[in-house]
DNA sequence: ATATCGATTATCT
DNA sequence: GATAATCGATATG
């Protein structure tokens, strides 16, 4: 249940991106309290990654250095930076590093366990079964729509509280096979393999799936 | 003040 | 596989 997970604590997050990535596969992202309205909560694993480095990483929003934007990333750790992209979406990622250091890491693709007809209700799709729910969740866009993550009403958020309604938790699930590919999407760096997908999970998106 | 483009998705063929 | 949709942040004048 999701009472008896407890959300990871600010230092998991103060270290290298890379390695938060890497480490926040198999572990849970959750939605519940106050700022939603009160319900089902919604709860699913996380099986896509990707790490951004910080100013030295072309394909990073920090690379520019801070602005308005992207100060999130440059502020304390676990705490979430949510973009608007294409005109359409909303993305949701994890500010890494101790405070004053960019970095974070991108969350790709997450697997529902609780919660699947109000992420539906939220993505504006009718489930007719769970063939349907990689639908759900299945890509960036899709997974902060799913939750309701807008920049607007999430963009700071703490992510290390319980209390704050939305947060990664340790259900005590250890991640099995990790594959590490390139990143999706990026102009720049696109050789870095800095993408990390639970290998075979069906949640993962499909673009370079095979990488 | 205006132009450009993007860490995407849905909907075609 | 190709492309339209769609708009805020950013750069430039």
């Amino acid at each position: 249940m999701i009472g008896s997970i407890h959300p990871l604590g600010r230092s998991f997050f103060a270290r290298d991106p890379r390695l938060v990535a890497r480490e926040l596969l198999g572990k849970v992202l959750v939605r519940r309290g106050a700022d939603r309205r009160a319900g089902t909560p919604l709860a699913a694993r996380i099986v896509e990654v990707e790490a951004y480095l910080g100013v030295r990483d072309p394909a990073a929003h920090a690379a520019a250095g801070r602005t308005a934007r992207n100060a999130v990333l440059f502020g304390p750790p676990g705490h979430a930076y949510v973009y608007f992209i294409y005109g359409n979406h909303y993305c949701l990622n994890v500010s890494c590093e101790p405070e004053g250091k960019a970095g974070g890491v991108l969350f790709r693709a997450v697997e529902p366990l609780f919660g699947h007809e109000e992420m539906a209700r939220a993505r504006g799709i009718t489930l007719r079964g769970p063939q349907d729910w990689p639908k759900l969740t299945s890509g960036p866009g899709r997974l902060a729509q799913a939750f309701g993550i807008t920049r607007k009403r999430d963009n700071g958020r703490d992510l290390t509280s319980a209390a704050s309604g939305l947060w990664i938790g340790d259900d005590g699930c250890t991640a099995p096979d990790i594959r590490v590919t390139p990143r999706i999407g990026i102009s720049k760096a696109q050789h870095r393999r800095l993408r990390y997908v639970l290998d075979g999970n069906p949640f993962v998106s499909k673009e370079l799936k095979s990488g």
